[in-house]
DNA sequence: CCGGGGAGTGTACGTTCGTACGCTTCCAGG
DNA sequence: CCTGGAAGCGTACGAACGTACACTCCCCGG
């Protein structure tokens, strides 16, 4: 038994300096100590509330992925028809290439771990099948794949371009992959 | 005046080892030792031809740029219409997201690096443009530009997806973003 | 008021790191 | 044959690392 003098909020404040250190510094930058200090906890606390670096690096992803998870349901869940979900789907690869950086690097570093590591695929694969959830209710399954794929080559390509583009032509580009009248003969497979 | 028993093999090796380390286990492992064990040279020579880890660092990636870039120059350099484009573009999708992980990984640590880092962007910066170059041999600048970014994302999500799509989807999401008849009535700029 | 015990921490240990630098090796010019 | 000096390497040093664990503190049941 025994509780009371706990501070239920250290481990959240470790997880969320861990997220701003590798948003900051990169992986490669990562440690206990560093983490510590800006958490503003004891070193000891870092193994008192995580077995070990590769335990606290899965969990600050997994809260990770639930916010850009909750940022793409913001955006999407809320659209009624197929226009709103287009301009829906510009609105997000515009905020995520511009304003949030932090975002960004975040993504980059879990693709990267993900593209070694099964168990960090796992989280890329709750976020992929959510955001297709979503898409799903506005257009067939295929679409839904072409366009959730064209949402991240857009981001990221937007994102690192010396001049990035307008968002005339992020419309024109999402305009096109969702354009299923006078179908091409191949691909089928929808409901 | 002194030369001869130089091995310049030795540089080429270590940037290659470098890459083969970064791909299987990651720049947060990197290090001159692990490097120099993998390239079977001595620790003292990290030091003696990369002036530290950073510029070793820098000049791998450069590498590996020119390597990806040829990648792309093989397969959309032939192409002789806008046909064979598109079906070239399918097959470099599909080659980079299947048989080539360590191509796929290191391209994830370059973007996570030029995501943070304005001296890896420049990298980025001169592999857009090569392949813009190419693609804007058989489409307009926008189309290209849209084509750039639908193939990151394409290549990306094959590579993560627990089910990757067929070809017959790629196909089509080209197909559609390379439409260009009956355009929509936003975003123009072509030549 | 008291003591038992769990929550939380400071510190110390063994390892690995980047880097500097004195040393060996070996060819070129005499 | 010798020898000057560049090319390249082995090793050592201080800093930083992850982790274990003995310890302090404080609440709660009595």
């Amino acid at each position: 038994m025994a509780t009371g003098h706990t501070d239920p909020q250290r481990r959240e404040r470790i997880l969320a300096a861990t997220l701003d250190l590798i948003a900051e510094e990169g992986i490669a930058r990562v440690s206990h100590r560093r983490i510590a200090q800006r958490a503003g906890v004891p070193l000891g606390s870092m193994t008192y509330h995580f077995s070990g670096i590769e335990q606290l690096l899965r969990e600050a992803f997994g809260r990770f992925t639930d916010h850009i998870v909750a940022v793409f349901d913001e955006h999407l869940g809320a659209a009624a028809d197929r226009d709103e979900a287009c301009q829906a789907v510009a609105d997000l690869v515009h905020e995520l290439s511009e304003d949030s950086q932090r975002d960004l690097v975040l993504t980059q570093e879990l693709y990267t771990l993900a593209a070694r590591q099964p168990a960090y695929r796992e989280l890329t694969h709750e976020w992929m099948r959510r955001s297709r959830v979503h898409l799903e209710k506005h257009f067939d399954p295929d679409t839904a794949r072409q366009l959730d794929a064209l949402i991240e080559g857009l981001t990221l390509h937007r994102a690192l371009a010396r001049e990035p583009h307008g968002r005339a032509l992020t419309l024109e580009a999402i305009a096109r992959v969702t354009t299923t009248d006078r179908r091409a003969p191949e691909a089928s497979d929808t409901p």
